[in-house]
DNA sequence: GGCTTGGTTTATTATTTAGTTATACACTAA
DNA sequence: TTAGTGTATAACTAAATAATAAACCAAGCC
């Protein structure tokens, strides 16, 4: 069984649910109420989460509250790093080429 | 058939294909060789990857060049934008705590 | 034309996944 | 203790995946 974090967030009911507890904890039941979902999908959904530590829960009561584990997100934010130096490189060739440009023009 | 790009950055051999294919265009069959995997398989990855507009081809002879569609990675970035917010307010946060700490020090 | 090579597509299979229903567990209040 | 509420788990089903083998198509070369 796979369980990384890209696999985690491919899911879109995931993703939502990932935005949902980002700023505040929720409740399973708080979550399944957001969407069209039973309390048992979302039940699902979080022990996928926090197999993956993207989540952490937290008991009060009879009532369990999920959080985000934002920290965990910056693993994703890692891969894109090599992308983002792409870009950013193309965009200052890019730059570089419109200074040429304007240099000639005088 | 869903087809978004976290489900097509979801497969590990996927996300190889892409950094792989990043910097210089490759041929599927070159692909291939970097993996231990058929010709056909990276085939299918190189069409999901494609239809969610990831990657682009140009023919040349009778070969074909795969290249990542860099700009199209930013859409994850973009996602990630909303989290990064909340580790950076958070960060900050700490930045003022420790201000104040060193504020009643003096 | 016929052969080889680079690549894709189709059919099939094994595995995973997401969801549902039903059952079980744990905490709280009466 | 019993009832009720909030969650989790088990068993099962339908659908999606990833991979393979075999067939197919097209470009280049003899």
């Amino acid at each position: 069984m796979r369980r990384d974090i890209f696999q985690a967030i491919a899911d879109p009911t995931r993703r939502a649910i990932i935005v949902l507890i980002a700023l505040q904890p929720m409740t399973p039941n708080a979550i399944a109420q957001h969407f069209d979902s039973t309390r048992q999908a979302v039940s699902k959904h979080l022990r996928i989460l926090t197999e993956c530590d993207l989540i952490t829960q937290e008991q009060k009561g009879r009532e369990i509250y999920y959080s985000l584990e934002v920290e965990k997100m910056k693993e994703i934010d890692h891969w894109m790093e090599q992308f983002r130096k792409i870009w950013e490189s193309r965009f200052s060739q890019l730059d570089h080429l419109l200074d040429t440009i304007k240099k000639q023009k005088k």
